[in-house]
DNA sequence: CTAGATGCAAACAGTTTGCGTCACT
DNA sequence: AGTGACGCAAACTGTTTGCATCTAG
């Protein structure tokens, strides 16, 4: 399992040219195996094609988003949203028009932690989102894919 | 109840001057109750307070997440941020430093939807995030209350 | 050969900041 | 009276776009 034929067949499947950039880029963000800024990710890459634009890596983040490849964390990135429900209550959010609707609690699970967090960390709030598309956007040209 | 009473009462608790803009903000947003934008926020606003500005909402919004009046939707706000860990797994995230920290999924019970979605709601994936603020965060001085 | 990818620069959206003036406490 | 809020404009950050050139398929 080479990440050579891994990355060619990848992007074969998604229907992408595969560029060196777009290689270097996504071995590079699997490298860092966190959650990195694009910013983070253009430093890095530089180093191996130092002739590389922010703007390719930019694009090149989008379209693995789109086609599945990488994840988006956290909301779809749009402006601040704020909100005055108080209640506890959890999110649904289309990925596409990015239109929120409050879901009440009694709709999920209660959320429990199980697990030990790291000492020293206060919890305060756990936030619950289900994301998908919603029937307009799901009935609309499909953006992106999944496998 | 009347709301000015309530509005001033609020803005004692938080220290904070019960200024007419800001009772305007803020029953502004009370009014909307979904998740609006600042600029869906200051185009009513300006409706009865004409001469405010731009910059006077979000100042005013920013104080009013601060101080725990009202809520960010969604993590809180930077740049995009991407992950390649294909696990199902969730985040812990510090809301002072935007620390992001991956849990793993036998951490958290496993979340179920019992609630009747929007009919053509294609659910895509569930994230669930703890917020809050890490042993570095909660150790320096506190910008943020609740009560 | 051709569709699509790159690199550059410029545009853009959303948000923050500095500063002089004004208002709440 | 003094601290902090307001309004304005300018700055800034993060991100996207247009276009000419290049490259993978």
């Amino acid at each position: 399992m080479s990440p050579e034929l891994n990355f060619r067949d990848l992007c074969h499947r998604c229907n992408l040219a595969a560029t060196h950039q777009r290689q270097v880029i996504y071995e590079t963000v699997l490298s860092l195996h966190g959650h990195p800024s694009p910013e983070l990710i253009y430093a890095k890459v530089r180093k191996k094609v130092p002739s590389i634009s922010l703007a390719t890596v930019y694009k090149n983040l989008r379209t693995f988003i789109e086609s599945g490849m990488l994840r988006e964390v956290g909301l779809p990135h749009g402006s601040l949203r704020v909100e005055s429900n108080q209640k506890i209550h959890h999110h649904l959010v289309c990925v596409e028009c990015k239109s929120i609707t409050d879901l009440d609690e009694a709709g999920i699970d209660p959320v429990r932690l199980r697990q030990k967090l790291p000492p020293g960390f206060q919890v305060r709030r756990i936030s619950v989102d289900v994301l998908g598309t919603c029937s307009q956007c799901s009935s609309r040209a499909p953006r992106s894919s999944r496998f």
